[in-house]
DNA sequence: TCTCTCATGTAAGATGTTACATGATTGA
DNA sequence: TCAATCATGTAACATCTTACATGAGAGA
């Protein structure tokens, strides 16, 4: 149930904003961290303000409303903050594709880890260029946006190490084998 | 869909299997790459075996069934392998709460970045075991798992290299605050 | 006027979690 | 005999994805 909590933690640190403005920090900054849909967005706004965590602040044009934390929502955000993060258990679809490589021949393993290089890689570059986006953009950089890019980082240079180590590996047992 | 892709992959590696047996390789080895539930695992050989991918080999005791895998389930299987994977986007607590930090007081950062270094080393710890485990075994260790274990034990390391490095930041910008 | 962007909503279906329910067999 | 393990299933609910639907306002 975190995505209630990233809208509450949105609208606790800024001004009020709409749905429409919400979903588009889902689509940039926070899409790597807890993505969510339009659908899921609009829907979960309407439950927070059925159980009074936040509430409509104003209405504008095309039916905009501007959503404003309450009182109960900004306890329930720090009740949150204060929890010990939950750890969800993480799906690979790479990982489990490694599980079952001796399904495939080795040609079309290596082709596997060297596809993720190059994901990564084009990764890596698109979080480059958000951190010379804003380092460069004048603003006191927040200390918050600074640490969650530094995990992406030092994801992605993780990753492409262990998928270049992965195919020494197998290039390894590959000589072992033809002996 | 890539629950049933794995049901489909430990099928075509071993013998035939009951769900049970099944299950208990989701517990231990893949639950890192592809967790899943009791639940999930009975469900998903029924849908299975209605679909013809797979089909019950043998019956058993207590109402055991022995799935196999068929030739369309073979298909499947390398069609699963042969294409890109998918990454589906990846939701993680710990990043969302980083991403309001500030609305924290900073003894409450540092200690949620501490907190997250003791799980991570005792996740490390965890992993270290298996592969002493499986290294010591005498088998010929499966080039699979050693790479899908590596994986773990390189974003383990990662991750305590982010958090101790997340509290250094928080630590000189408290001292910034100060003057 | 006409297109693009703004703005919100609903519905169907896939996937995952938690809890409950049931019973057979094995070994101490 | 009695407890632990083996063995499978269902139901309710939460969450997420994809697609469809609608319309107002702004600017060329």
């Amino acid at each position: 149930m975190s995505l209630r909590h990233a809208l509450l933690g949105l609208l606790d640190d800024d001004q009020p904003a709409s749905g429409y403005e919400l979903l588009k920090v889902f689509d940039s900054s926070l899409a790597n961290a807890w993505p969510a849909t339009q659908s899921q967005v609009y829907s979960e706004l309407n439950r927070l303000a059925d159980e009074g965590l936040i509430t409509v602040s104003a209405l504008g044009p095309r039916g905009r409303k501007d959503y404003a934390i309450t009182v109960d929502g900004k306890r329930a955000l720090r009740d949150w903050l204060a929890a010990p993060p939950v750890d969800k258990p993480v799906r690979s679809d790479m990982l489990l594709r490694v599980f079952f490589l001796n399904s495939i021949p080795v040609d079309q393993a290596r082709e596997l880890f060297a596809a993720r290089c190059e994901r990564v890689r084009a990764e890596q570059e698109r979080l480059r260029e958000i951190a010379v986006a804003i380092s460069g953009n004048g603003d006191p950089i927040s200390i918050d946006g600074r640490i969650a890019l530094e995990f992406g980082l030092r994801k992605a240079q993780m990753e492409l190490e262990w998928a270049e180590w992965a195919i020494d590996q197998l290039n390894a047992s590959a000589v072992v084998w033809r002996r």
